[in-house]
DNA sequence: TCATAATATGAATGGATATTCACATAGTAT
DNA sequence: ATACTATGTGAATATCCATTCATATTATGA
């Protein structure tokens, strides 16, 4: 997908360009896509209204841009803190972990990422299913090494990406209680993931 | 919250009234809250654009009463569907099932409820939060009788909510495949909640 | 039948806002 | 110094759209 960007050429370019787009992350995030004119990034990015074309053909652009850029971000931050373990278990925890930091760190992410099911489907579908097409690759050979139990690894992959979203929805917005103490969130996911919900002979 | 909302008096009203809720709840849906314009609304119902106003102060106020509206469609319908069971193992099984089902085959209810995020984050909020706090109240009571493994009830019912949102969100995007199944699905979630997800002797 | 309230109309209003454009400046190579 | 390209400006434009309002129709009870 080609989105008709224009880089900057020079230095002084290149920070006008970064303006624009940094102040359109925290302004999609505190106000939403929908509201957001492109008159309050501009003002925000302290350039004129038509230094916006310059480089970007429209709003839209913009937010695809941010979009597709944020979630290669979020990708490699979680690769990078998982690069360390060696059991898938181990991979599990830190993944979880990270996403849950990185989304308290930065929920403008999260938010941004959501709102595309609103703004841009094709984008929005695209994200979860290749999110979830690695996510299997890493189930697979777990799989075939016995790590884990042999389950359809496309489900239990759009399983955990709901509990690790949903975990992070929690804590970003602060709903109940407990929403500081990270690692004691990740355990009693870890704990569920380890040993199931249910007593073992009170299945049923 | 009281929303300023005129309740049709006659008959003929009440089909105007009903007549415009319907169309919004299916191009909230198709088009989203900014896409959908007041005009689309009364074209679609067959209504002049001033009728609208007769019943809904604002377009703002006419979401806000659809959202709480289908909040409450789908959670009376997932406890009728739950009612039969005596379990909680049962409960749960039911409730996923029905969840993706009522998903499934009203996505608009799903769709809109999401949006609302960007659009009333305190109506969002609000939907989460007492969604999570009666599981919580089933979650409990499950771990009284032992039913249920100790974990924190709260933690656990955004896991819960997070692996059937996500679930849910796979079957009625049709993302990756085999979507057509919904038992096989709720077998492989109902397989994980019993044994996790991890062989036992290959923790870490 | 008449009076009154409820319901319905759709053109007009006013404000918002994405985008354009004619013009201005800054940097750079020759 | 000159010419050229990249960058920047902000007022003007044109469209869109929520909401209003003066007016019309319909239903109901006396």
């Amino acid at each position: 997908m080609h989105l008709n960007i224009k880089e900057p050429m020079t230095r002084n370019a290149q920070n006008t360009f970064q303006g624009i787009e940094r102040a359109a992350i925290r302004l999609f995030y505190e106000n939403g896509y929908y509201g957001t004119t492109v008159a309050d990034i501009t003002e925000a990015a302290g350039v004129a209204a038509g230094t916006f074309y310059l480089y970007f053909p429209s709003k839209l652009v913009l937010y695809q841009h941010i979009l597709i850029t944020l979630s290669k971000d979020i990708r490699s931050e979680i690769a990078r803190r998982v690069k360390g373990a060696t059991t898938r278990y181990e991979k599990e925890r830190l993944g979880i972990k990270a996403f849950i930091e990185y989304a308290r760190e930065r929920p403008e992410i999260y938010n941004i990422i959501w709102e595309s099911l609103h703004i841009d489907r094709r984008l929005f579908k695209e994200y979860y299913t290749s999110f979830s097409e690695r996510y299997v690759k890493g189930l697979d050979k777990a799989a075939e090494t016995g790590e884990i139990r042999p389950l359809d690894t496309e489900i239990v992959s759009f399983i955990l990406m709901g509990i690790t979203n949903f975990v992070a929805l929690k804590v970003i917005m602060d709903l109940g209680s407990n929403n500081h103490n990270i690692d004691r969130i990740v355990d009693v996911v870890m704990d569920l993931l380890e040993c199931g919900l249910f007593e073992p002979d009170r299945k049923n």
